[in-house]
DNA sequence: TGTACATCAGTGAACGCGCGTTCACTGATGTAC
DNA sequence: TGTACATCAGTGAACGCGCGTTCACTGATGTAC
């Protein structure tokens, strides 16, 4: 991000991209508002104007956050119901797709939001708790239902919970992030993604 | 944990205690030698009679979950081997153990340490970080052993690469306590576990 | 068109608190001869 | 058995620094009449 697309964006935003950055390297607690204000050129009381306190700052944050997993996951997933009817297949190749975006990734993912507050509960209040729950419920419904939709065309092969398979595909991308964040090896993550849609396709399918 | 059980530790040990439960609720950086010391019962020159500084602690607090880990997970598939010969069956009764004994513990998982240190990375020294990174490593060499002696004697019926299905179970593992963590639901570790032993099945025996 | 007022996006200085770390010291137990 | 010394497991007071937050203020732009 060069310096003149800084400029570009409104004050608040570039603090939002830098404490994204930050929170996801460090945690919420150990990233100061002296540094965001300091890499986002305004004084302290700069950032009162635009956040009341901390805590204004890490909603926002999650907001966005939730935000763009919802664009990012809905809209491969929304593509890929165009290309078909078959909810399988809509699901198959959304996964793939998937994959293969993140595949394309030359860096390591930043991390995950989710589970950075996860692991900083105690630092929130219950709000922001509560929408971190409330965003990963979601998700597990949203899948659940594609889940439904294929299981009525295609009766499983294997005997598994709907509600747990939906839920191992959230648990494949966070667990995939933190691996590839581990081993700094960026491909990690598109792996899991990939070994996911080969168990749909074994259940549904068969091999 | 009843206070005379924490009086019949060493102070060291107290202090072990506290902060691991405090890291994985807040991160390390939140977490102060002064709550601890306050829990422990001693002064803060008695901390630092014991750490040198706080990254001592942090490569001490790194150093016994990577044991307690390895006792765990190498305990469970080490009886399982003696069940059998048969290595796809000894994995099998491995997970299916390691599944139960998640199944049993009523309260949620307190948090894995490999992704608490993730998400705090720039809060640690190299070497911690480094350790880190080779835990995660270990595991993917260790499973992926036996994985190799599995598909030896069983031809995976989907193409598979072993690496990716090695990593999956520490990745469902630490997804999965994430996942049971943000949704307060305990159960949704075993299950995760239990859905990929259904998938090393499906891989190897076929559906 | 001119004037009054409101809103926006901040500035600068000061605050009190809690943090990690240092230092000189201590009382109880263990070991050598 | 007695004495000297060493080690262990701490104590208590002080330190400087950086943190989140508050407060009174400001200059530029927008809006009403």
């Amino acid at each position: 991000m060069s310096a003149t697309t800084l400029k570009r964006e409104s004050a608040r935003e570039r603090l939002l991209d830098l404490a994204a950055a930050a929170v996801l390297q460090k945690g919420f607690g150990a990233t100061s508002i002296e540094e965001l204000i300091a890499g986002a050129g305004i004084s302290k009381s700069g950032f009162f104007y635009h956040f009341p306190d901390k805590a204004a700052l890490a909603k926002a944050l999650l907001q966005r956050s939730m935000e763009r997993d919802r664009e990012l996951l809905g809209d491969v997933f929304a593509r890929a119901d165009e290309l078909t009817d078959d909810p399988l297949h809509g699901f198959l190749v959304g996964l793939k797709m998937l994959a293969e975006q993140m595949a394309g990734m030359t860096e390591v993912h930043p991390g995950c939001m989710v589970a950075s507050i996860c692991y900083q509960e105690q630092l929130f209040d219950r709000e922001i708790i509560a929408m971190n729950r409330a965003s990963v419920l979601e998700w597990r419904q949203y899948f659940r239902a594609r889940l439904d939709a294929i299981a009525a065309r295609y009766p499983p092969r294997i005997a598994v919970d709907l509600d747990d398979l939906a839920d191992m595909l959230s648990v494949v991308i966070d667990g995939g992030i933190t691996m590839s964040k581990v081993t700094r090896d960026a491909a990690v993550l598109a792996q899991q993604v990939a070994l996911y849609r080969a168990f749909i396709r074994a259940i549904f399918q068969g091999a």
